[in-house]
DNA sequence: TTGTACGCGTTATCAA
DNA sequence: TTGATAACGCGTACAA
């Protein structure tokens, strides 16, 4: 039960430490002959060196952190799963934490994973003040973040294009020539979600469609969030054959909320989602969204990670992810 | 950027290295004005204490590795977050990993686990040969698994009744009066696998149904994987009327296969799936299925996990988790 | 009540 | 080519 130190081998192999350590490392000269008698000893002992001591000394971990709003809205595990992988490609060990999109939760994971002297961080979906932020950066090192503009050095954003994926969704209705739609907001200020706001109306204002806050109606950017707030903006807002929801669990709400309402989706209302989790295509009809590549975002991110901790001074630019119609079964297509 | 150290705070607060600890780790005696000066140097200097070099003195990391097939299927990340938010209230932090049901990927995680000293490790649906866990485990210390059974006293398994979820199946189809039922199996082998065969058949058995071979069609444990067992079966077997899936995933798979080949859920066929993910009563039409609380399995597992940290000398028995039929739209119900 | 000295397991530096 | 020694940052006996 007691583990094997890299002393244990040393004595194994009638070698000093120093000289252990030089041939798992291979590097600094050494002897074919005394390399393999370590590697024997190493072998036999089933030694395995302590990342701990490791990092103690090179103040390298092999480790970074990931945070996410919630592990169960299943566009992070997408995600996710890029950043694990090219982790794993490089040897690198992934704490996973959740923040429920609460900034106090968030700044605590992140002290938490800079006490661990974790090499970088990746936070998704960030949620806390500008200010709490940079302070942060400015006693930490690399540190990858969503959708958020930042010029702090140590910082590298990576950014969707919400803007251009809300217009492509209100481009689409109007030139299936509807003439009311409406958006299902989200409850959770975040940083896409004002730019997809913001992109939507835009663009229904350019072509002369109503883009008040009257065809807006909030609600928690999940399944029964999107639920609740489609029966109240059908409620109000009758005439409307359209709705962009901010997300595809809320579209997913929505379009449960016509089939309770007795809403024929795409004949009467068609619905189009954000982000196309691996669900859309699963529902029946299944939802038309704006694609983006989760595993992409993921791998990416931790790609650039690992470019800023090898170059520490280079200063990188952001990085920007395209997006993309999805038509699926929830949207009529005439024209 | 140069991290700030024990050391820092004892000169700001002019004291030894050593007050300074015993101040933030409020025990020995200290006096109540030096404690104050001391955290206020903290305070000010925005201390906080490298994980990595208390850990290599107290041989306690307050880190735990997580071991799971794949973050993609849904059923872990419900998983994840019971254990996550045990781990999180107790100040610790989670390695989430993948093994793709891969055995030489998963003992290269332990491994890589066990060398960045992880205080204890969880492994879901774990592939590894008996052997080789239990070498592992012999230079580890304590891991909690499912759904294999193990008298090593550093392993805690915790068992998902997957007989009796297999069973509830079976009888809820001798009870509709369905005398042919079919099974959709995996591929993956997993013990967990095994028992809900085992279950199922012979519960059919046990009722005079037939229970042979041909009544069950592999496939991969995913929604495509269950899509063409599906097809397969019925072309084999056009006369079944109820299904019983391996997992809910597959039991999507069946549900679009039926819709594609014009035949109607429940009235031609029935479905049930298996461990009741937040996906089942989202689809139309709703699947039935085998309920398993999956946030108690990561609640209980990691909450044993620090049971068996505190008391190592201790043999926990163990874990035993209940079942239940969740009845939904995918089954027929007329007697 | 406070400080000194040692050790945790490893790598880096320098001398042999 | 190898080995002794000093870090890395902290906790813990033990001494003051």
């Amino acid at each position: 039960m007691k583990r094997i130190t890299i002393e244990d081998v040393a004595q194994a192999a009638d070698v000093s430490r120093q000289t252990v350590s030089r041939a798992i490392n291979d590097k600094g000269e050494i002897s074919q002959e005394t390399k393999d008698r370590v590697m024997q000893a190493v072998r036999e002992l089933g030694y395995r060196p302590n990342r701990l001591a490791q990092s103690m000394v090179t103040q390298r971990t092999y480790t970074v952190g990931l945070t996410i709003p919630d592990i169960l809205n299943p566009f992070f595990p997408e995600v996710a799963r890029g950043v694990q992988d090219v982790a794993r490609d490089h040897d690198y060990n992934v704490f996973l934490c959740n923040t429920d999109d609460n900034p106090e939760v968030e700044i605590d994971v992140l002290r938490s994973l800079a006490a661990q002297r974790v090499d970088g961080i990746i936070a998704l979906g960030s949620c806390i003040a500008d200010e709490t932020l940079t302070d942060f950066a400015d006693t930490y090192r690399p540190i990858v973040i969503t959708n958020r503009f930042t010029n702090h050095p140590h910082i590298n954003p990576l950014i969707v294009d919400n803007i251009r994926g809300a217009t492509l969704a209100a481009e689409h209705f109007v030139q299936q020539q509807h003439t009311a739609v409406g958006m299902l907001a989200s409850d959770n200020v975040s940083f896409s979600f004002l730019r997809r706001v913001q992109g939507f109306r835009d663009a229904l204002a350019l072509h002369g469609l109503p883009y008040d806050d009257s065809i807006m109606e909030g609600g928690k950017p999940t399944i029964s969030g999107g639920y609740g707030a489609m029966r109240r903006l059908l409620t109000r807002q009758p005439y409307i054959t359209g709705i962009f929801a901010y997300n595809d669990l809320m579209a997913l709400g929505a379009l449960r909320a016509c089939h309770d309402m007795g809403i024929n989706v795409p004949e009467d209302i068609s619905i189009i989602g954000f982000d196309d989790i691996h669900l859309t295509s699963i529902v029946t009809p299944s939802l038309t969204s704006i694609h983006v590549d989760k595993y992409a975002i993921g791998a990416n991110a931790m790609t650039r990670l690992l470019a800023m901790l090898d170059q520490p001074d280079t200063i990188f630019p952001q990085q920007e992810m395209p997006v993309e119609l999805v038509l699926r079964e929830s949207t009529r297509t005439q024209f």
